[in-house]
DNA sequence: ATAAATAAATGTCTCTCGGACACTAATATT
DNA sequence: AATATTAGTGTCCGAGAGACATTTATTTAT
């Protein structure tokens, strides 16, 4: 590198070679999701080291360069390892990144939501972890997480009640095939709130995005039609909101 | 440290102790927007190094972590290097991270998309940039931008376009003052497609953002009445989008 | 001074889609 | 056969966008 003789010189040399900044840390954070007893749960695992020794927090973990060819690949790493699931629902929310959120050092750390169907997946503890574990979304808010993750875990709360108004989004919830309450039942999980039935039967028949197995499911009483999600199927967005009260 | 001695004990302190990883670089680029001479408008810089050396691309740098004490400290910092404004209308995008996108090595850039007024605006360009730029946003796409910003400023603008559909954030582009048939024009140039008058005042008025100034613009034509935005204004969300053709 | 031109602003009808809620359908249980 | 229960449909209302005509305030041309 050449000499540099004044201030201005200089700042304008660390500007441009990145190899002159004291760099962050880099993590992935991912809020995965699942619909378990009728109840929204998030997975959270136990931290065996310090800082936050024993505290709960999110699936993550620092970017493997070596490893890793994106961030998407960290997230979807780290998601293999704890659940076994290959090719979840995967949505990146915000990236918060400062000099306080770890106590150690100025971190930045860009955060998912993933949604799985709560069918096949199988949970690994594990290195670092001794506990991994599904929480309800109706106890996370009185759990001391760790680091920023109790804004992080809100944020992405938020996002996918938001989306869950207008798109088809918590159908990457549910399994192979599944009835129409059964899909409005995940519905008003989320947004804990009921729904007119036949407001919620339009919208998605307008969506287009299901069709019937041909199957049926025996409840006891009249018999449900079994959907299942069209091979071609995008999330669908709707140009109105949902809403419904009670 | 303490020993390690097998393969998976090793990668556990790996995981968990980030001094431990090689870091990626990490940087923020900002889509500074601004309308100007009836069209959307992006800041944009040609670079005076390598690599990409004479690509333009957008406002943007590493993260300092002895100045900034927040990503978005970053940008407003770069902001305010550029064009000496300080409280713009920012927000955050996507965080690309990869191996791919800079030559050199594994970085990771957070974006953010900036809403300026025109007016105010007092350009600096300086070190380690010869050419700074308003570039319309009708040719960055005949443009061979740096990195990877051709992406994220299409990303930045289908966001604003989006957002534009059912929220007031094109506010955030005017001056202190405007008619309703300026605010209208922002929508429609951001949007490219003209809108239906009575639709979009309906909407305007409904959204209780705006308050009459008492003034009057002397158009040529029939006076038009000046607005100014409520000091307690929030961005307003629609529950539903405005459509519009031609 | 009056008419024409033009942009600002409003009136009003239609259309779409969600909300409400009543109603019908198919099954099990008594 | 009657009842209970969940699945699924019919139908009317209302909010707000789209379309487009109409009125209003001003300048300019005759």
């Amino acid at each position: 590198m050449r000499e540099t003789n004044n201030k201005e010189e200089k700042q304008f040399w660390k500007d441009y070679d990145p190899s002159q900044f004291k760099k962050p840390s880099m993590a992935v954070d991912t809020a995965i999701f699942t619909i378990l007893d009728s109840e929204l749960h998030v997975l959270m695992i136990q931290r065996d080291e310090h800082p936050f020794k024993d505290q709960w927090s999110l699936v993550g973990g620092y970017i493997d360069i070596e490893k890793d060819h994106s961030l998407e690949d960290t997230a979807k790493r780290k998601l293999k390892e704890k659940t076994g699931v290959d090719t979840p629902y995967l949505e990146q929310v915000e990236t918060v990144g400062n000099n306080t959120r770890d106590p150690r050092e100025w971190t930045v750390s860009t955060s998912y939501f993933a949604l799985l169907p709560s069918e096949n997946i199988r949970l690994k503890s594990g290195k670092g972890a001794s506990n991994i574990e599904w929480i309800k979304i109706s106890s996370y808010q009185s759990i001391d997480l760790a680091f920023d993750h109790q804004y992080i875990l809100t944020k992405c709360l938020e996002r996918l009640k938001a989306k869950s108004l207008y798109t088809t989004l918590p159908i990457n919830l549910m399994p192979e095939s599944f009835t129409m309450s059964e899909l409005q039942r995940i519905y008003e999980i989320i947004l804990g709130k009921t729904i007119q039935q036949k407001s919620f039967r339009r919208r998605i028949k307008n969506s287009d995005i299901l069709m019937e197995t041909g199957e049926m499911k025996a409840t006891g009483k009249r018999p449900a039609a079994f959907y299942k999600i069209k091979e071609e199927a995008q999330t669908h967005f709707f140009t109105r909101t949902i809403e419904s009260l009670s």
